[in-house]
DNA sequence: CCGAACTTCTGGAACGTTCCAGTTCATGAG
DNA sequence: CTCATGAACTGGAACGTTCCAGAAGTTCGG
């Protein structure tokens, strides 16, 4: 099999073999009802035999819109951004749009890249599943496309519409959670300064407060679990930024000799296989990550329909408490 | 900010504004060197200040080709495979091409679709990380352009290329490994009817021969790893088909109270980020995972160079021990 | 001072679609 | 028999590029 590569067949190749034109065969080929039902289907034969395929860049070209929407995500290593976008794909698929990703992992003005590159593309929206796209590519890229911030929403950026859920609010039900437990020593993983990092540090901290725990007090960077755990006043309780920081922990916890949750309750974030993984089972907080991508979806129809005002979506978490604390 | 998506500026409207033809503002921009220092300058300054942004569609349309590399996936989930396309991206990236990724989780026409659609797309190669791609869909993409499978190689399909391990050999070496710490009853958990499990299945059972072991070949389906451990005669060391499985070996032995490596040695194969991370760290197979991504491209750029017969990639897997067997 | 040779620029055709304005032809009302 | 109606189909323009053939303008050897 030589696998020679001819010009695909165009319309106007089918249109010869079947004997009509070529804007029949589009017409056909389209489901249009205003072709006899005898053409129709001479003409999908001829098009299935001689193997003909639409191209999609004519398509897009002439009608000024591609039925795509790019999202773009920063790392396929993190479960918890996959994730988003697997329940972003099922929503559009679902509205007949089809999906088309790009992600651009190390540093960030690949990221960027990848986001002019789908917006040069001719997609017709785009879901950004990442906090680290500068503002103004955005702003540049929504001038083409309506753009959908996804899960790590950073400040809002104007004419931009967002879905993410309420960080502070999350971190505040796992602060609750093990405080009515009777930890005191419940001390916060964090080593992010981007707005979802910060939100969850600052949601750990104003919940300690509510709780009169204010003096306990204690977040540390990742690189510090290790001391954390070792120390005589060491806590009762950590509540890690997001499920692979707790998997850490757990990490070093089993070093230590330390038994979770006997010894130490462990609580993540993001609800992500990592969790549903863990040994013990992680407690952590889950975000609506099916209803994320629907109202993504939803927020780009709704721009493309006209709707001029932005829209900040946010999602109330939900704790899932498992064995580890 | 009303984001108001106005058409966006053509070739022609930089003209305008710069006042020469759009055919000069197309070399200017394409970095022709027929162009004078000056206009050239001159054209880049207006089309950035009127933010033109070339149209993808137009170009491929025009050119009959579109730079772009299409990767196909199966799931987001498995970080064997995401792993993979990392190598894949940084390769093309070299290349000058770009890479856009579609995944068709769950049903097996959802990957064929998006194969399809990459293809209507444009793209100027195809590369193929999942077994679970009917051959004839392959087949009628790589009439259009060349198609490299990576990483989970079906039966060789005539006119397609394929970059993979040598799974046969990988399983070896983790059989030699075991008998030679000592290990008899070296089980095998491998659930898949898929070319890799096969091979890998294959492998196991021609090693265990080969080291005199024929009579403790043990295969089980995942889901009968708890009763393995539990009968009386149960192995010393599990061979599972991947990381993935190994993992919930090790779970299942935590849950039987063994303790990995002394009463039970686990090893997986793939080395994905879930056997650096488990507890103890996984013995494990690696493949060549960046090796595999630059050569999917050369086979790529081969074939759009001319070549007309297949290759079939194999390379060979490296054992990697660790603490868990 | 002619024209060759080069540099710099331009206009139009083409890529494969879609869409609009027709054209053709049969049907049937008057 | 005529003419409006509608069903079925067609031709050409347009989308935004690239590329080719060629048009200006400039330089320079003889």
């Amino acid at each position: 099999m030589p696998a020679v590569r001819r010009p695909r067949p165009t319309l106007l190749d089918v249109a010869a073999a079947a004997g009509v034109s070529k804007s029949l065969v589009s017409l056909a080929l389209r489901g249009d009802p205003g072709v006899s039902e005898r053409t129709r289907e001479r003409i999908l034969a001829v098009a299935d035999q001689v193997g003909y395929r639409p191209s999609l860049s004519a398509r897009t070209l002439k009608q000024g819109r591609s039925m795509l929407v790019g999202v773009v995500i920063s790392s396929l290593a993190n479960p918890y951004h996959t994730e988003i976008v697997a329940s972003v794909e099922d929503a559009a698929e679902a509205q007949g749009l089809s999906v088309v990703l790009a992600h651009g992992s190390r540093e960030r003005h690949r990221l960027a890249d990848r986001v002019q590159q789908l917006g040069d593309l001719g997609v017709d929206g785009l879901v950004v599943v990442s906090s680290w796209v500068p503002a103004e590519v955005l702003t540049t890229a929504a001038r083409r496309a309506p753009v959908v911030m996804v899960g790590r929403t950073a400040e809002p950026v104007p004419g931009i519409d967002s879905v993410n859920n309420d960080d502070e609010h999350g971190a505040a039900l796992v602060v609750r959670h093990l405080a009515a437990q009777g930890h005191e020593r419940i001390a916060h993983v964090n080593g992010s300064r981007r707005p979802a990092g910060t939100a969850r540090r600052r949601g750990y901290e104003d919940a300690m407060a509510a709780v009169g725990l204010e003096s306990h007090v204690r977040t540390v960077e990742p690189d510090g679990v290790a001391e954390l755990l070792a120390g005589p006043g060491r806590p009762t309780a950590v509540f890690a930024r997001n499920d692979v920081e707790a998997c850490d922990v757990l990490d070093h916890a089993l070093d230590a000799g330390l038994a979770v949750p006997a010894d130490l309750a462990v609580v993540g974030y993001d609800d992500t296989m990592l969790a549903r993984r863990a040994r013990p089972r992680l407690t952590t907080v889950q975000q609506q990550r099916e209803v994320m991508g629907t109202r993504a979806v939803e927020l780009l129809t709704g721009r493309l329909g006209g709707r001029a005002d932005d829209v900040h979506e946010v999602l109330e978490p939900r704790l899932v408490v498992r064995a580890s604390g």
